[in-house]
DNA sequence: ATCCTATCCTGGCTGC
DNA sequence: TGCAGCCAGGATAGGA
């Protein structure tokens, strides 16, 4: 599942691959794919076609491709998006968008489960205005996630997947985060000390940083970075996906249950 | 405000 | 081996 160590992988590596190519051929193969101009296929190619990269850039879990005229592209992959700068003929079945650019070099937007969006908008603020800080942004401080979390009750996992609250934690990130700051997916925000909180922002930031420096997690299959290479977190990941197997730093079998409706797994030893 | 469920989708898994 | 049924999972909407 793309989280934000993924998406800025992909966006590092397109971006010396289309900045400053000039966009000459679009084709949408699943009309749903375009959240906007909703319903329009014919204008989103008509809107597309001619402009030129000048940017491509990250926000959340979004992709944006800035382009000239003062236009956007954002992509969100969802479950199981990729955009690959070369075919790939496992992946035929699965085309969604393609751009053709000036020179002969292409983007390809693959999406098994249809889940993934496009839009095409000259403002980002209503696609992308409602979103909480970045996590990793000099602004979100201790002392500022703590003021966040003193306003908040109910479930701490919830919570950190809440994209209005803190923006680019998936399902994942935030069961690593927790491992490493020592506290239950199910614990109440309400009762967490500060000293808790500052280590929950500690764990946050230091599970993206290392996610980040291992180029994502290609634990499922599913992520690909754009030139088709793997990712390495899934070596480095502690809880997620080791139900039943031995904590790394207790030895106590590592629980999965459902929290909001989600697969968590934790250390019923080590987090409180 | 928070929580729960449904929705969107398909591949992959389970059970018979 | 085949097939039906279930489930994951990001994000959001609507109802409790």
């Amino acid at each position: 599942m793309p989280e934000l160590p993924e998406v800025e992988t992909i966006v590092r590596e397109l971006h010396p691959h289309l900045v400053q190519r000039t966009v000459v051929s679009a084709h949408v193969d699943w009309a749903k794919t375009i959240a906007e101009p909703a319903r329009d296929i014919e204008q989103f190619v008509a809107r597309i076609v001619g402009r030129q990269i000048t940017d491509v850039t990250r926000r959340a879990k979004f992709i944006v491709i800035h382009l000239d005229s003062a236009m956007y592209l954002i992509v969100h992959l969802r479950m199981s998006g990729r955009l690959l700068l070369k075919p790939r003929a496992e992946d035929a079945r699965h085309l969604r968008v393609q751009l053709g650019f000036a020179g002969g070099a292409a983007l390809y937007f693959y999406n098994p489960r249809k889940f993934g969006r496009v839009w095409l908008v000259g403002d980002l603020d209503p696609v992308l205005g409602g979103l909480g800080p970045e996590p990793l942004s000099t602004g979100l401080t201790p002392d500022v996630f703590v003021e966040m979390m003193r306003r908040r009750r109910g479930m701490l996992k919830p919570l950190l997947l809440n994209q209005r609250f803190i923006a680019g934690l998936g399902n994942i990130y935030v069961d690593e985060s927790l491992f490493r700051a020592g506290l239950g997916p199910r614990r109440q925000v309400n009762t967490l000390t500060r000293t808790d909180i500052v280590r929950l922002h500690s764990a946050i930031r230091s599970t993206l940083r290392q996610a980040l420096a291992h180029h994502g997690t290609s634990f499922d299959h599913v992520f690909v970075r754009p030139q088709g290479e793997r990712g390495r977190q899934q070596e480095g990941l502690r809880v997620y996906g080791r139900h039943g197997l031995p904590c790394v730093r207790c030895g106590s079998p590592i629980e999965r249950v459902v929290v909001g409706g989600r697969g968590t797994h934790f250390c019923p030893r080590c987090q409180k």
